[in-house]
DNA sequence: TCCGAAATGAGGTACGCACCTCAAAAATGC
DNA sequence: GCATTTTTGAGGTGCGTACCTCATTTCGGA
């Protein structure tokens, strides 16, 4: 059996309201109290019951998720993930808000986060780039005690307690080395897009893309990076416009958002499949367009993990407890049609024999 | 606040001894009743709260994780990550123990895992090949209600309640267009290499890797399998004999272990780096051999998830709960150099600014 | 309509811990 | 050595659930 709070007052030869006020760190033990029961608790090797622990706190944790209120297809899947592990989460005594902000507004941004801890919030994981406003706020909101994560795009000047998502400009190289082993190295030229050449994480990737392209595969020329301010609508207008008039261009590397847009310009240009197109994220469409061949790989990070790895983030960081950095490492992976993840619909005959029903 | 089973007992208009046998499936409620406190609780929205049901059990979980007793960095790497999950996984009430048997010995193998409903396990998690005398072993094992989970390579003749690891075909395709890709479509020879050619995972990649390579790369031709049997010496025998005769040998995929032996054959022909080397798996040895650029890539299933997934699906079988059919799903994973995950060692500074310290 | 069986209610204990109060003991200052 | 402060002990309650016993009610069948 495991020990419990009794065994640890008993081999410390002190009362149990000692080991509590020592667990709980409450005042009025000697020190050299204080280290009698933590050497009883190591000895013993006591481990406290967390379940029990929450319990008797009959406690919940109110955590906060803010993300952009965009229409991008990523931010959805993000959004439905998070709404599931939300639900989940509820058994651990978590209750998850979803928050969302107009994307270009850094100030009303500010002004949400700044409510938060006196709404009662215990911690805060949000995506949104870095301005000035958000970096006083963060700062703020850590000055009381709030914990702040950073989701996707790092936030690496406000200070943040952590973040989460994958090493962008990795993410970047990764994009150059499958677009030039597969253009073979080269001739030809590749065409890069944006959705914002300022944001954080399209600037990282950019920069790990052009890295590896001059160094490894100098036959192959990359073109400027165009923006197209998350608008299919200018998107398709560019790659238009440059597909036209370049016939040396034999691959697309996309490091924002916008898929639909991009793969119809390539499909009324008659190019489908023909051209080595690399992006971002698994969504709904980026799945159908790597099935079809239209998009040939698809750089990703797990919207699951991202969730998961968010709420035991923030949990861990509210109670000042250890993570296991292993578990939150956001994987940068590369999805082929091969290698393509079954969707949930489709999964549950493969793995499960027997399909448990909920009671 | 989240209603309690007073509160189902009060909306449904029955006692709370009525709910706790509706909840735990107790005898002795008509189906009437049952129903009326099933509509109590969907009406309120009830979650059990696991941690003080748990804790009224007072119950821990004895789960098996059975291994083969081999030297394979992978089955090393496994091995660990199974002692550091059960480490954590005490929390939880689940107490872990790793069982090994000698590889080659289904008998001694069927022996121990007749053992366990004995010995008070509630799950066992096994990883080995699909023999008649252990296909008998697991019905029975089944057949006392004890779940069992297939790792890493499935054992679908068995009845086994869950399949954890990757689908081994897909995987194989996966390397099989990585292959086509990286080689230009060809011309030129592939070989194969196999620790053994009667596996189950060894025979599903094979015919993943096929399947794409006679489709999609007619210009390339794959050499018939090598069977290396898990020995050093035999893989660089083969190896060596093969390359020295075949100058058209331009790729290499190594469906089973035996990798230092590999490189080390290679690198003594004077090809490292030369050639396009798929394998499986990552170890410190493949880690070390992608980043000098002697492995191309390495399709891997990510051990961590491997030991977390088990834990879960044994504790959700043994509970008769249902699972997070999306959660538990292994992904293929296609490693370059590029988006190698950083060592345990390295991700502390990039990822928390404070790092927090265990009480 | 009555009887036996089945269904339900009432109430208790325990799990491991947090948090509270009040009294008793020990340490401290002078 | 005394008064004062600090430290420690004893004991209780509650968190939400599981599981138990024993009485009481309700039901179905003859």
């Amino acid at each position: 059996m495991r020990p419990t709070v009794n065994d640890i007052a008993r081999e410390a030869g002190v009362s149990l309201a000692t080991v509590d006020r020592v667990l709980n760190t409450r005042p009025g033990v000697r020190e050299k109290t204080i280290k009698a029961v933590n050497d009883a608790i190591s000895r013993l090797g006591y481990v406290r019951d967390l379940s029990a622990a929450n319990l008797a706190r009959s406690r919940t944790y109110r955590m906060a998720v803010v993300l952009p209120d965009s229409e991008s297809l990523f931010i959805q899947t993000l959004v439905e993930t998070f709404q599931e592990a939300g639900h989940l989460a509820a058994t651990a005594r978590i209750e998850l808000k979803l928050l969302r902000f107009p994307p270009e507004d850094a100030h009303a941004l500010a002004a949400l986060l700044v409510e938060l801890p006196a709404r009662g919030y215990a911690g805060v994981a949000l995506m949104a780039p870095e301005t000035p406003v958000l970096r006083d706020a963060v700062r703020s909101l850590r000055a009381q005690g709030l914990p702040v994560v950073a989701l996707v795009s790092d936030l690496p000047n406000t200070g943040r307690d952590h973040f989460i998502g994958t090493d962008n400009r990795a993410a970047g190289r990764t994009a150059g080395v499958l677009m030039g082993r597969f253009l073979g190295g080269g001739p030809g030229q590749v065409l890069v897009l944006g959705s914002s050449l300022l944001a954080r994480d399209m600037i990282e990737r950019r920069r790990g893309f052009d890295e590896v392209m001059l160094r490894d595969f100098p036959g192959i020329s990359v073109l400027q990076s165009l923006e197209t301010h998350g608008s299919g609508r200018t998107l398709r207008q560019v790659v238009t416009e440059m597909l036209g008039n370049a016939p040396q261009v034999r691959g697309i590397y996309a490091m924002g958002d916008g898929h639909r847009a991009l793969t119809q310009a390539i499909d009324e240009l008659g190019l489908s499949g023909k051209l080595t197109v690399i992006c971002h994220e698994l969504t709904p469409h980026t799945r159908k367009a790597l099935e079809a061949g239209e998009i040939t790989a698809v750089i990703a990070q797990n919207p699951g993990h991202l969730a998961r790895s968010t709420l035991r983030v923030l949990r861990a960081k509210a109670d000042n407890l250890p993570l296991d950095e292993g578990q939150e490492q956001i994987r940068i992976e590369i999805l082929l049609r091969e290698n393509l993840p079954p969707t949930p619909e489709n999964v549950s005959d493969s793995a499960s024999s027997t399909t448990s029903t909920a009671a």
